[in-house]
DNA sequence: CTGAAAGCGCTTACAG
DNA sequence: CTGAAAGCGCTTACAG
């Protein structure tokens, strides 16, 4: 059996109150009495116990961290850096990854409202129902990296229109003009945002935007991979690639290698993420790097905040994005 | 307000006794009785309170996942597959990541211990203490990937000896005998098991073990490729290189290529892993695979055996390693 | 500065 | 098949 408030009250000679308050901190506790107890509490090993606790103070110091892909790098690191600042401030942090389907989501959300979590930062799926919001009435609620559609609340956001303009800008400096797209789900609004950067820069260049040549794929090398054998086995192929992550952009430098085509000779390449592999990939790869941990701690951060009371209107946080140039898209110019 | 057992006993007209049964689907309860109270339930939006019902059933449905390095992207995967497997039975994972710090880990496992969970999946760190020991007189813990000297418990392990022995075997018979072995901290189970392995192989065919080319450094890239770099300025250098793992592999790469040297002409390089873009590397990567995923699955089943109340003999389970022979080792012979 | 009492929201025997 | 009572281990007013 575990030691409880009541062994350590009898073995110390006081009320369980007097316990109660040496393990909080109250102020108000006579020097000696909380030296006795504290030893008796250190001789009997006690810990509090959670549950009892969270069921009468109301609040389970944990917190929810609901991400989509847990063997993105980017999101790895965030979630560590996440954990790290929660910890810190006394909170626990569980994890549920959703693989971007909508009914994990709505199982890890289901499953935190009932562990009566603090909080929740959510990385949503492609697909986020009314559930979302349900929840979000209870418990605050901070997006990292998406938006929900018709879903207010506090956001923390990298730039991607920025990123995917600067990104596209810096391909057309190197002198192309069909630049192929490979994209993840409209439904993401990540995925939107970077198309409108890559359709802003386009227009800047007064170049007109081809439809064929930005294609849905799944996010994985593999179909990346496909997806550009595809477009380059076309009549007219692009010259450029820019990929929705670098994941997807090392499927298109195989895919360019296979097809016997030289990087960035005739074939030049801009991912997104700057993965630590990006540096060390057959060609180094060209990347828009997103202050990702700066970016989970912010998010943690606010949500403490919240936490904590803040009751202010939804904030909206946003990251600068920068290019980082390397060989697969030719280079500086 | 959260609804509570009370308002839907209420509502629906009975006690909280059959509202209690309903929810945790006792078999004795009247159809119509029950069809009533889930209606109930379902129009006032009633979830059960975790932490009350932790407090009473002594169970909290909780499990403690506490990992090294959540952006290792094996680590990564096994998160996701144990959190996937705890998930459908019913658990929720907390994480930690514990960066290799013994500190940050006892931090971790007296949180957990403070939430009362019903059990730990631990990577242990590089320096575990007693507090670990301590902690599993309370409650089940199984260890993944790695040991613990002098704590005998049930593990869940992939055979790193074999594994090191199959690569270096490998070098060797593409003629290498100045084989460096890029190595971390020796506290870790698996540098040592992975170490025995490289030096069963090397005796098998041998060659003297040379002392000098087995080199510790951190685990990253970067101080591969300073190792690296140390290494082929000798007079006598390897032509070989055998990593510890892939992040390593990947800056051993990048030294070799900076030194003007080609891969594997002239350095030959086998990594340990099998990361998913070990294909799509500068050279791709002839490196070991582990089975990550079915390891991990493993680990969270052998705990929840445990969980229900499994009293057997700490278990030993073992996952076979496999060479995959790709271009940086000089292919197949 | 300290203790007795109430109660958080449930489940678990125990009656009936 | 259902309800009244006790109690899980704490914290929170309320007295003193």
């Amino acid at each position: 059996m575990r030691v409880t408030i009541r062994d350590v009250a009898k073995q110390a000679g006081v009320s369980i109150n007097t316990v109660s308050r040496v393990v909080n901190n109250h102020p108000d506790t006579n020097s000696f009495t909380k030296a006795k107890v504290e030893q008796v509490i250190q001789a009997m090993g006690y810990t509090p116990n959670h549950n009892a606790r969270s069921l009468v103070s109301r609040q389970s110091r944990t917190v929810g961290l609901v991400v989509t892909d847990c063997t993105n790098p980017n999101t790895a690191q965030q979630i560590r850096a996440m954990q790290q600042v929660l910890t810190e401030a006394g909170y626990a942090a569980m994890i549920f990854d959703t693989q971007e389907d909508g009914k994990r989501q709505n199982t890890a959300m289901r499953v935190l409202d009932e562990h009566i979590v603090d909080g929740i930062i959510l990385h949503p799926a492609e697909m986020s129902d009314e559930q979302v919001k349900q929840i979000a009435k209870r418990v605050p609620v901070v997006l990292i990296n998406r938006t929900i559609d018709g879903f207010e609340s506090d956001t923390v956001l990298n730039d991607n229109v920025d990123g995917a303009a600067m990104a596209t800008a810096h391909l057309i400096a190197n002198g192309h003009r069909r630049i192929a797209y490979l994209i993840a789900n409209r439904a993401i609004s990540t995925v939107r945002d970077r198309l409108a950067g890559y359709e802003l820069a386009l227009k800047a260049a007064a170049i007109e935007i081809d439809d064929r040549l930005v294609v849905r794929t799944a996010i994985s090398a593999e179909a990346a991979m496909a997806a550009t054998q595809q477009l380059l086995a076309q009549p007219n192929p692009p010259t450029a690639f820019f990929a929705y992550n670098d994941l997807m952009a090392v499927g298109v430098m195989a895919a360019v290698h296979e097809a016997g085509l030289c990087m960035p000779k005739d074939i030049a390449l801009v991912g997104f993420d700057n993965i630590v592999y990006a540096p060390y990939l057959q060609v180094p790869l060209t990347t828009v790097a997103q202050q990702s941990q700066e970016m989970a701690k912010a998010t943690a951060k606010l949500l403490l905040q919240r936490l904590a009371g803040d009751k202010a209107p939804p904030q909206h946080l946003r990251f600068k994005s920068k290019l980082i140039v390397r060989q697969s898209s030719g280079g500086p110019q």
